[in-house]
DNA sequence: GCCCCGATAGAAACCCTTTACTATCGGCCT
DNA sequence: AGGCCGATAGTAAAGGGTTTCTATCGGGGC
């Protein structure tokens, strides 16, 4: 593979011309040298070496993404964003599932540090772990130190995202529409209680409830994890309750898949016997059965605005802060309750009961 | 941030014996060194720095997967599983959507090639188009020439794939199931005709019926893009021939996933007025309405065997190639057809075929 | 005619590791 | 006792590029 200097012997210039050339520096070639170079260039098939480039600069044009799982259509989504607009500027995206794990996650850091990566985006949401705040920190304060960006897309327990959406709001408003639909009665399936987009999400629901004069009855607030198998769940949890209600707002989509899922094995109609609504607006969510109500998150857009705090911090200006608008989405799950006075609670087989656990 | 030279100074020994000690080469080095400079290390925060080895390597531990779309569940998989073995091996996965444009895959490819990455997996197809094979293949070789391993998990120009399903055996499968279930008048959703894989489950569906002892009737195969707008698209000009059939085979979910949608838009029911069936089994093919029946492809499996390809070719070793295993699998897209004999031709609104367009 | 300046070119240092090669030191073999 | 060998340590080069600094050259100003 062909390097500078056998460019600059072809082209009868020094190594630091050719570079000039190749690298579009701001310094003056006469324009027989530059032609000369770039006609080495294309007869040896120059690449030039990143790595090189890389050693001399800290820093190479790679951005890697965390997420929790590449294969969840929100991550998909952000990360593709991300991908756009670090291609447009000739960065490469490294996409890295943590799975939700420290440890997994600890790595990818160092490997990303030690590659030299000139960003980290984090896309899933900071977790409330102290143990791991502090270690993921200590490299995450490394690589700021040489230089690198870190943006955030999520809260996290660094304060505020640069790129994010107002998950207080966005629940809040699907809470509204629930209630303007007639429902007086909404459970939530309020996903894991560490994970601080999902404490967003419960608060929105509060604040939601509170701005229509309704109660939260805690017991109709059940916490899983992030995934279908906790919607799923969680429709079991609801149901072991001997509250009623009429309607089960989700603080994910994913939740609201399984939620769907767990009902439909249950014999229970949706959206007659009971209204169900989710949060993200991931591409399924308009292909389930029903079509899934839910509140829509512009992903790849905050994917993209994501990558642009990182070339401001890489610029040197401050970062910012942007919070992109949610739109709630009303397709099918979600309907007028049965009575708008006592919701029933759907009456379920119990012999299903025990095996959904 | 610290380097070798410091960690050595601060451990009182050369940098040839930190480097022994950290890069754990086969060297001697005594216990009492070892140890001072594991604690400089941890002292320091040390964390080698991937570029300067890199460069002397001749390449970094980064394995780039070119895509069609990573928000696409069928890559996103095949991505995944690539991610789960070469996180294992402490590589980097840098993923490249293309959107199937060929200027995006040169500048990827080219990207990847300045980076050395070690490896490139092409998860997705291999098009039918010499020009853009040309003009990549030239990186490609360039890249082996270097000692970068390039897999394939998709047949393309190149050949075989390293890894890879039996296309043509899973699609007849699938035929086989519908003829079992009744079907003799089966349309076929063909995709593009310039994409490998699509040719090959084309060629499945023709030597599916031919073992039934059925002949294909050509008006019944419609090739579109290879998305849900291309099957919406197909079920249209589908409809728009005068021709009758019971079941509609799709070369991949995505395409049933529009078919899907197109048809419970025009009132036709699934399955009880045509049979619905895709391909890959994504994950959302069990949740739409109604669930899909499709031939599983175990797509994180042949990202994992896509990397130990990587692998055995970085070791030297010859790349070999296997062939994962399909499996049909009967949802409720899938059922008896009507009538045995003559299959009536599904009645739709003429109003909405324009719109369709 | 001389000095200074802008434009252009090149030499060499530097980025951080790895590794081939050289050096030192005991101990063991003969 | 001398030579050789194994274990361990260090020196320096190399890998491919960028950039600072120095050098050359021609021309304009006075």
């Amino acid at each position: 593979m062909a390097s500078i200097s056998e460019v600059a012997r072809l082209a009868g210039v020094s190594t630091a011309t050719a570079s000039r050339v190749v690298s579009e520096a701001d310094y003056p070639v006469s324009a027989a040298a530059r032609e000369r170079v770039l006609k080495a260039v294309s007869e040896l098939d120059y690449v030039p070496n990143a790595l090189a480039r890389g050693l001399l600069k800290h820093q190479v044009p790679v951005v890697g993404v965390i997420v929790h799982d590449i294969t969840d259509p929100y991550f998909a989504e952000v990360v593709r964003g991300v991908e756009d607009a670090a291609t447009a500027a000739g960065f490469l995206v490294i996409t890295c599932s943590t799975e939700r794990n420290a440890d997994r996650e600890r790595s990818y850091i160092r490997l990303l540090r030690s590659m030299r990566a000139a960003a980290v985006v984090f896309a899933g949401s900071g977790r409330d772990d102290p143990e791991l705040a502090d270690d993921v920190g200590r490299h995450v304060a490394g690589m700021r130190e040489v230089g690198a960006a870190v943006v955030h897309l999520s809260p996290s327990s660094d304060g505020e995202p640069e790129a994010g959406v107002d998950n207080v709001a966005g629940v809040a408003a699907m809470v509204g529409a629930l209630v303007e639909l007639g429902h007086r009665r909404i459970a939530l399936l309020a996903g894991p209680t560490g994970l601080i987009v999902a404490r967003d999400r419960v608060e929105g629901f509060r604040r939601g409830l509170a701005e229509a004069g309704l109660a939260v009855d805690e017991r109709l607030v059940v916490h899983t994890s992030f995934d279908r198998e906790g919607g799923a769940l969680g429709i079991d949890l609801l149901l072991a309750t001997t509250e009623s209600f009429s309607a089960i707002c989700c603080t994910n989509d994913l939740l609201a898949l399984g939620a769907l899922a767990r009902l439909a094995e249950l014999g229970i109609r949706v959206p007659e016997d009971v209204s169900v609504a989710g949060f993200d607006d991931i591409s399924v969510a308009a292909l389930t059965n029903p079509p899934l109500s839910t509140v829509r998150v512009p992903l790849r857009e905050l994917g993209r605005r994501g990558f642009a705090a990182v070339e401001r911090i890489l610029g040197g200006a401050a970062p910012g802060h942007v919070t992109l608008p949610t739109e709630v989405i009303l397709r099918e799950s979600t309907g007028t309750p049965r009575s708008d006075e006592v919701h029933l609670r759907p009456v379920i087989p119990r012999a299903a009961m025990g095996a959904a656990r």
